[in-house]
DNA sequence: TTCTAATGTAAGCAGTGTAAACATTAATGT
DNA sequence: ACATTAATGTTTACACTGCTTACATTAGAA
């Protein structure tokens, strides 16, 4: 019944792919498997991805539309302090939740954005989301806000990081008693909130 | 002339693939090249690795090693807060010139640090170096001095991570034109050390 | 309806991690 | 001093990987 051509097999490939890639982690994504998966041979998926890194990239840009999504607020006029909060925490909930696609966004599993436009665009639409939203919380020039906003961005971004060395388990924040070197994060795990609103509102009021 | 066995096998395997996995990434990494370039069957290598994983252990617990290093300083008494910038800054440095190191320290290459012992003990006395250098400080307590330091590590932490994603170059930091989503961190790079005086300052004084 | 480009398959290469069986030698106990 | 054992090396082999090349089918444009 099946037909020779698929119809739509990059698209499945990529969701595929971005299902295994967050279950499993990107190290263990094998082509022939995703192939398998896929109910096609072991070479078609080269007729729509390059490389093995070409496909890192579609599942990396999916996943920076999907922060985009998570980490969007509503406003009307003006973005509050607390929205700001908002944006961190959903953040951080977005890395540690995904934190294989993270990964795979944030580390060298794909070499050069540049190579591939359409992640270079999500990527930069997911940093504009973020950075928009900030410049509207005071009345600052462009070298203030862009200092603030990478202020708290890495902030976010390397707390993802660390609680993820921390051990701390996604779904209820709570560090493993063996967690170790940066046990110290479990003070935050606890109540990220608090945490997150002392911070934004150092940078902001400054 | 040489004999069979080799004498210093493991550690000579250990500063090899440390080189290796600087230089090409840790992906690029194959125990077989590795034996070679030892000069040793293919298989040697499991006479001292379990698996190629506890192998990255020894590369990343070297490389916490060598940040504990890079990041320490000579403090009589009472620590200043220019030595904290110095040392945020020498963190950040590591981080862009060990790129490809810094990313198995704190990447998924080893999954749980529990399981080799070594690998944890020096990563935890990494931070441990951070974080009681930062204790001195101020006069807090316990809590508060946790608070400002996971503040501070995770910046400087997010730091590293965004200004390689903006393609600052290690040597003379500089950003590619064609740099993209993090192209505000170009505003950074110039002044590094500005930008973490003034945020070191708020973190602190707070 | 014909032609071409897109999309699929089959076979195969060079390289990988790692397991199993065996060889050599250093260390140890008597 | 010598036999035994544990450590450390080699050989061979398996199942798997990314990717190339040559060929097959078919959808859509001329």
């Amino acid at each position: 019944m099946k037909s020779y051509h698929h119809g739509n097999l990059k698209q499945e490939l990529i969701d595929c792919a971005c299902k295994l890639c967050e279950r499993d982690g990107y190290t263990k994504l094998s082509i022939r498997t995703l192939a398998k998966e896929s109910g096609v041979s072991q070479t078609a998926p080269y007729r729509h991805f390059e490389t093995k890194e070409a496909l890192y990239a579609s599942v990396a840009q999916d996943g920076f539309n999907k922060l985009s999504k998570a980490i969007h607020v509503n406003v009307d006029k003006k973005v509050t302090k607390k929205q700001i909060v908002d944006m961190a925490i959903k953040y951080i909930e977005f890395g540690l939740k995904n934190a294989n696609t993270y990964d795979l966004m944030f580390g060298t599993a794909v070499g050069n954005f540049a190579e591939y436009p359409e992640l270079l665009e999500s990527a930069n639409s997911s940093y504009e989301n973020f950075r928009s939203s900030f410049s509207q919380l005071a009345n600052d020039n462009d070298e203030v806000i862009a200092f603030k906003c990478i202020t708290l961005w890495s902030m976010v971004h390397g707390l993802v990081g660390i609680l993820r060395k921390a051990q701390v388990v996604a779904d209820e924040p709570m560090v493993n008693p063996e967690a170790g070197p940066m046990s110290s994060a479990i003070l935050i795990a606890g109540n990220l909130e608090d945490h997150l609103d002392k911070v934004i509102s150092g940078i902001v009021e400054n």
